[in-house]
DNA sequence: GTGAAAGCGCTAACAC
DNA sequence: GTGTTAGCGCTTTCAC
């Protein structure tokens, strides 16, 4: 009983050939207007459902966009991929999602189903763990567009789509200033990840900006996990001076920092503020409710469905294109020292 | 250059033909292992990719499994699809994943969709608005292999896999019973779907089990948001007597209760406890720790796979199965008046 | 504006 | 144990 009906039994009602039904199906310029009507008709009455399998052997692209993003439960991911199914629907397009847990092999695994599913074009955002990027190179090689988000890659020569980390942890770390806050300890993210590199930098040319020196002891290299925010926080809390601040390259962190600050019995903000990075829904909802900035994943995730959709029509045109997102900071409780 | 190399290449490279490359790749029995050898080693040297999509138009099946879950973003569904995957994955098996955002018409969509992939089978857990089950008993029709978990219809005669909610809120209930409350309020989910059905049944059944009889103005019905239960729990502090305990049927409604009771000055536990549902990571992290049930995720995934992969083996044997997990309770502060 | 014919890459009777 | 043959359902060049 499943695909009951062929565009061979809609000719044959018709007494026309496939080839007219498929024209007429995809509305093909040189198809009368009536044919199309007519097939159309016949087509709904019989329930008709294109066989997409066979539409996909034959046109060799099976109208599928591939995203692998470390992890799906992050609201910052799935609501990029709810952007790009947005997008990617009103283009008639599916979305196959794989999760590499941040591992490096799974991501090759990924990658390998992915193809295996013979997607269209395969959107990444890379894996904590991998730092060897030839799997990337394979794809490129292949010619299966690839676009990647924010943890990218630079040097492999595709578009990607990225929030301004730089500017975003500098408005970070800016806020932090005006709050009156002097020593500014920071929970970074792995350097060898772009953003977290990126964060890293904003914070640094923010404090420069307005004549502070960060104190090297008060910067901790974590991951943008819980426990990274405690054993960063409590490294930071033995440190010589003592932080009134710390900006966190992630909520999760910035989470993880909390929950050490106030087991220490330290005031947030008015010991040590703290502001974290991502918007995750949870910053709005613990206690105090931190601050954080915005990634705008919704809009992420549909700027990247239509590089995809741009790059199936123009085919060999390979402009690669760089887009950058603002960053906005959204202020919470974590961080008002003044009201 | 896509899949460069067919079996006709490898045929042809081994002076041998397709049908024979084809059934040495797949481990056909009457096959000699000298001939698997020998294809499996050119297919390697050139790097072979099989065309699944050819495979799958031949076949009728392109091995891969659709999932829609009302929100991927929750953790529970993003490791029941996690537990999917990875059984999946064993089998050679892709998973495909669309969000219905709780929505009937997207749940609609997002089948149609699935459909248009030709998954081989589709497994759901209903959307909220869902309150028509024909597209359900459509792809019954169509014969497609439909596996049901969590929010499930029992009426449609398709497998299911849930845990067992009416327990689950009994030995939540129980829980607050022993440590000391008598009076305890509920926020309940839509009652058009079974699990908060089950919860709000485990829930007066607790009670009375326990010679308490449920106060009325004490049991509301609300959805599984974070709204909702500051609603509930507004709703319920109005009441003529005054709650000593809420058992939420969602950890979502338990968080916006938690926050209302906050802010009125409540003291959590002491002055009501609290238990939510689900065991979301942010239960552990919140202030304090929310108590909850766990609804193994991940095991419910697996076996949700292995209900496909089995569905995929017997064929035509339609058995039915309604598996159902244990719940199982776990204590944090929110509910523990006693040390 | 429509038809004829070939083929995408693979699999599965049916042969022997 | 391997070859022959046909075809899954659709699209697309080439005709006219």
């Amino acid at each position: 009983m499943e695909g009951k009906f062929t565009i061979l039994d809609i000719a044959r009602e018709l007494n026309i050939t496939p080839s007219t039904v498929s024209r007429a199906l995809n509305d093909h310029p040189r198809i009368s207007d009536e044919t199309k009507y007519l097939v159309k008709n016949v087509a709904n009455k019989m329930h008709y459902q294109p066989n997409n399998i066979a539409s996909a052997l034959r046109k060799g692209r099976t109208q599928t966009i591939g995203v692998i993003v470390p992890m799906a439960d992050r609201s910052f991911f799935s609501s990029v991929i709810r952007g790009i199914e947005d997008e990617a629907d009103k283009a008639g397009y599916n979305v196959m999602i794989c999760q590499s847990n941040d591992s490096y092999e799974a991501e090759k695994r990924d990658i390998i189903a992915l193809l295996r599913a013979q997607v269209d074009a395969i959107v990444v955002s890379i894996a904590r763990e991998t730092t060897d990027y030839q799997h990337f190179i394979d794809l490129k090689k292949r010619g299966v567009p690839l676009i990647l988000f924010d943890r990218v890659h630079d040097q492999l020569g595709v578009s990607t789509v990225t929030i301004d980390d730089y500017n975003g942890a500098f408005i970070a770390t800016k806020h932090l200033i005006e709050q009156g806050c002097r020593n500014i300890a920071t929970i970074a993210g792995p350097q060898h990840i772009n953003i977290y590199r990126e964060r890293l930098r904003g914070y640094r040319d923010a404090l420069q900006a307005h004549n502070q020196q960060p104190d090297e002891s008060h910067i901790v290299i974590g991951t943008s996990r819980i426990e990274s925010g405690r054993q960063g926080a409590e490294q930071i809390l033995n440190a010589a001076t003592k932080p009134d601040a710390i900006f966190c390259a992630s909520d999760y962190s910035a989470l993880g920092a909390m929950q050490v600050l106030k087991e220490k019995g330290f005031v947030i903000p008015n010991d040590v503020a703290l502001v974290g990075f991502a918007n995750e829904p949870f910053t709005s909802f613990i206690e105090p409710g931190l601050t954080s900035i915005d990634q705008k994943p919704r809009e992420m995730g549909e700027i990247i469905a239509r590089l995809c959709l741009e790059q199936f029509s123009h085919k060999k045109n390979t402009s690669i294109r760089k887009t950058i997102l603002n960053a906005e900071l959204v202020i919470r409780k974590s961080s008002m020292r003044k009201s």
